[in-house]
DNA sequence: GATTGTGAATAGATTCACAGCT
DNA sequence: AGCTGTGAATCTATTCACAATC
């Protein structure tokens, strides 16, 4: 079975079913049915059927899924079992609010390191209580070396995202967060996800009407 | 045509080609193609087609598109053709940064308002250029009645969300885009979209291996 | 008796390919 | 001659419903 065989979708529901797992074993819960998932996190019983179906048997027949097994097989089947290094280009008001976002920190993916080519921000405390500084984008290849970062996250305004794109790929990450709202010339070996913020606010205006 | 039989994946891509039209319309282009859109900006030019078409016939057959047609077009299409005002609940890292994202002050969806339960930050300035000030949530009904608001925007812990949101709905917002990574309990009248920036990570995560 | 895992059925989204205009 | 608008064809995703299992 191929990663790249499943799509984006399913993917995307996997992570919503580990927070729910995770939340579930925070109250306590050892054991639970598709169908109660269902129906207390409004999701379809089947789908997650289905979608856990792609990796593998993970339940039990006529009693469930088993919580503390089911979320650490999640992870694993998220490639969160391993730590994973984020490093944020652009330590403008965007950047600065994703180091310090808690979701950033909690888990198996944490911010590493943040940069700018600012010298007014370089050297900044950033991070969730100032446990990282804002370092120079120039040194990107040498952090990227250092911290084993695979994923970068791209908070510069639009004019500045293709190039600092690239330098994230020279650098050597191998999959990058966009919050630029542009289409970037995508190198074939790094996956681009791109997140325009405004489109949530299109979307939901559309539908006001 | 109701507007609720059009999908959100429809009217995320009318959103990205309301971008591609303003930057061909600032580059100075007046007549283009499906095909050199799709081209230029690597979209479909059928599916282009095939979305625009659910509103009506807005090209020229043998010819093309006229760019600033189109674009007003899209922008009374998107429900932007008035402004539309923002409310932002939570002034903590993210709301912040939220309040002064570039997009969202340009086009016509702008933040009105900043409001937070905590006294630290009351009266602290927000917003592009310290335009706005951070103000008391106590207020959030007035501030949506003056504002005329019909987006909130909930930047908060995810255990202050739900009542956060339910704050947003009694002061009648009509729309929230929530960045808790919760599921709230949603009122029918309110639409709701969650953005979990952390999925996105783990999206990215998961093809990484 | 209850619940998983799954093939079959349905619904939805995208692409094809061409008739219809300019 | 060239491009739009669109029905038909294809591809993808979701839901149904039940045999297999505990």
């Amino acid at each position: 079975m191929n990663r790249s065989d499943i799509s984006p979708l399913t993917v995307n529901r996997l992570s919503v079913y580990l927070r729910v797992l995770r939340a579930l074993e925070a109250e306590g819960v050892e054991r639970i049915s598709s169908r109660q998932i269902a129906e207390r996190f409004n999701l379809s019983a089947a789908q997650m059927r289905k979608d856990l179906a792609r990796f593998g048997e993970f339940g039990i027949r006529g009693v469930g899924y088993d919580v503390l097994h089911l979320r650490t097989t999640l992870e694993r089947v998220l490639g969160l079992d391993v730590e994973r290094s984020i490093v944020i280009v652009g330590a403008g008001n965007l950047g600065t609010a994703l180091a310090r976002f808690p979701g950033f920190h909690t888990g198996r993916a944490r911010v590493a390191a943040i940069v700018d080519i600012d010298p007014g921000c370089i050297g900044r405390a950033a991070g969730p209580d100032g446990g990282l500084t804002v370092r120079d984008s120039v040194e990107l290849e040498t952090i990227v070396e250092e911290t084993g970062a695979e994923i970068g996250v791209l908070a510069v305004p639009p004019e500045a995202a293709q190039e600092n794109y690239e330098h994230l790929v020279r650098a050597g990450v191998r999959a990058v967060l966009n919050f630029a709202p542009v289409t970037l010339r995508e190198d074939p070996t790094v996956r681009v996800k791109t997140v325009d913020l405004l489109i949530f606010v299109e979307e939901l205006a559309f539908y006001l009407v």
